[in-house]
DNA sequence: AAGTACAACGACATCGTTTACGTAAAATTA
DNA sequence: TAATTTTACGTAAACGATGTCGTTGTACTT
């Protein structure tokens, strides 16, 4: 009893048996048992982050965030993807609050999963991020989807482009849905008539469907591309059909990456705060654990911004 | 005690008495307490996975094929960077084996670190990805670097450059030093006395180190760089100093990024399998830990390809 | 019919820590 | 000085699952 006083810092204890404690505490190379601890009503100190795939850079760059504000704090995280899958999502939060986790940071895949409201219903904290959902209300955080959409097909419109497609993937995603939404609202405000909405589902089938619409007679002259993976398609599709990004066609793409600086023409992309993402999603979760942030659950909207680069029709990118 | 038996499998419990537990665990919504189970000294069915930053493309392919190979099996995921600090990195080491996890999938940045023979005391089994350590033997899985690496000079070679230079990133991990020698070993062969190996530090100080070879009047007329951070770092010197990869210089990286064959002209590189590294690595571990693998450490070397694309001076990319 | 084997189950102790409580000794107060 | 409070420990019980062992019941021998 006294060595556990002393280890959690418990006043009444003496400096000369605090001493003595830590002597032997070194010579029989003595760690806490972290199960012990936990079967009487401990906290863990680990936080489960869930996301559909770790190797989008999105997604990875929002991990590397997470972990590092948890060990900042003394926090471990599990990791686990969803891989777009319902199921392998709730059997990995099912596994996670058993194992247990203090809290959850979640990307979820479908709003609407019915075992989302049991989590939520459950003791432990969730941080939606991204995406939030509808069965139920947690915290979550987001950014701005609908006006960064705006932004970029807005630049798209000043550009002088008449016929602008929007392209993505998941469009069931409530993000995608409203980055499509912002697409609408761009192109309503410029009381363009020409609208095409069109999305992509594997890789593979995307080629084909890419080339269908890039070659047809009335082809759109301009793109707008809901998230990276779809921007990274009509890339690959482009230079396949050798059509010129910036002078044959205009191209922005939702969601920047790293990368597009390197290709020529660079290309012009919403930058979202993944980042910060990660680190205002983390801290926001640890508060919720520690109690010390106790009202109704809130939504955070970070800004995005639009980096201009070449791929729009701009001659320079911008710094 | 009839309720754990069930649970568990054990042959004595007759079936009528196992439907009543089954009802029972649906009815109370009874979950086994995960910290009870690890207390009586049960597996954690958990491994942790420590890598050096996830948002490093390779790196996060490893991840996500460690994530899925582990979850076939039931076994969640640790995840933890450690940012290519050894301090870091033990501290890591040092929660999970703790908290505990039942092995260790690690990618140690100093091979000679001594906290690492500790844990390889320890019983916790461990298994080194992509790099082996020096201080005490462990299973490692990784590639042909050597080897990968004189594929890839010997092609700049028969391209007929002359003065090709290496460059680098953490030169003193033991993957780096083997593939600088695989480039030595390609330049010996060749007979070519020009050799120049150059170690790049941070990104915004590389800038300067690379405009400063790249400018000068004997600049060299082809590069193999040791990794993709040196790789992308040298593609966008190259850029802003305007000069054409593929035509007044030569090009081949080790490590094949995704993004490469969009970059134009398209690039060269040794790819890796980076996700059978993961599958591979964490099998093996499962196995240590299910006890069905018990000879001593084993060291398993990947095979390397040469994705020639146009960085290298070939017209065509290849199939 | 009695003895033997084994199947099916329950009682109890145990893992390592913390909470609650007890009890001295020391410090403070009346 | 006696009464009270505070400090510094120790003891008992609990957390939830499992290993060990004991008990009962059933089937099979002989």
């Amino acid at each position: 009893m006294t060595v556990s006083r002393m280890i959690n810092g418990h006043p009444y204890v003496t400096p000369a048996t605090a001493k003595k404690v830590r002597e032997a505490i070194r010579k029989l190379n003595y760690r806490p048992n972290h199960a012990a601890r936990m079967l009487t009503g401990k906290l863990s100190r680990s936080i489960g982050l869930i996301v559909p795939d770790i190797s989008d850079t999105f997604f990875s760059v929002v991990s590397h965030a997470v972990q590092e504000t948890a060990r900042a704090q003394n926090y471990l995280v599990w990791l686990a993807a969803s891989e777009d899958d319902p199921a392998i999502e709730a059997a990995q939060v099912e596994s996670m609050t058993h194992h247990p986790v203090d809290g959850i940071l979640l990307v979820p895949t479908q709003s609407r999963e019915p075992y989302l409201k049991a989590i939520v219903a459950g003791n432990t904290p969730v941080v939606t991020i991204d995406r939030p959902i509808e069965v139920a209300t947690t915290d979550s955080v987001g950014v701005e989807n609908q006006a960064g959409a705006v932004m970029a097909v807005d630049h798209l419109v000043e550009h002088g482009y008449k016929k602008i497609v929007c392209i993505s993937t998941n469009a069931h995603l409530r993000t995608m849905k409203d980055r499509i939404a912002g697409y609408r609202d761009s192109l309503r405000k410029a009381k363009r008539s020409y609208q095409n909405e069109l999305e992509l589902k594997s890789s593979a089938s995307s080629k084909a469907v890419l080339a269908e619409l890039l070659s047809a007679r009335n082809r759109p002259d301009a793109i707008f591309t809901a998230n990276n993976a779809s921007t990274i398609w009509v890339i690959e599709a482009l230079k396949e059909l050798n059509i010129q990004m910036g002078k044959e066609i205009g191209l922005v793409g939702f969601d920047d990456v790293d990368f597009f600086t390197l290709i020529t023409p660079s290309v012009t992309a919403v930058r979202q705060p993944a980042a910060e993402l990660g680190n205002v999603a983390t801290r926001l979760l640890l508060q919720r654990i520690n109690g010390e942030f106790k009202s109704t659950s809130v939504r955070t909207i970070l800004p995005v911004t639009l980096t201009i680069r070449e791929s729009c029709g701009c001659r320079r990118a911008s710094a």
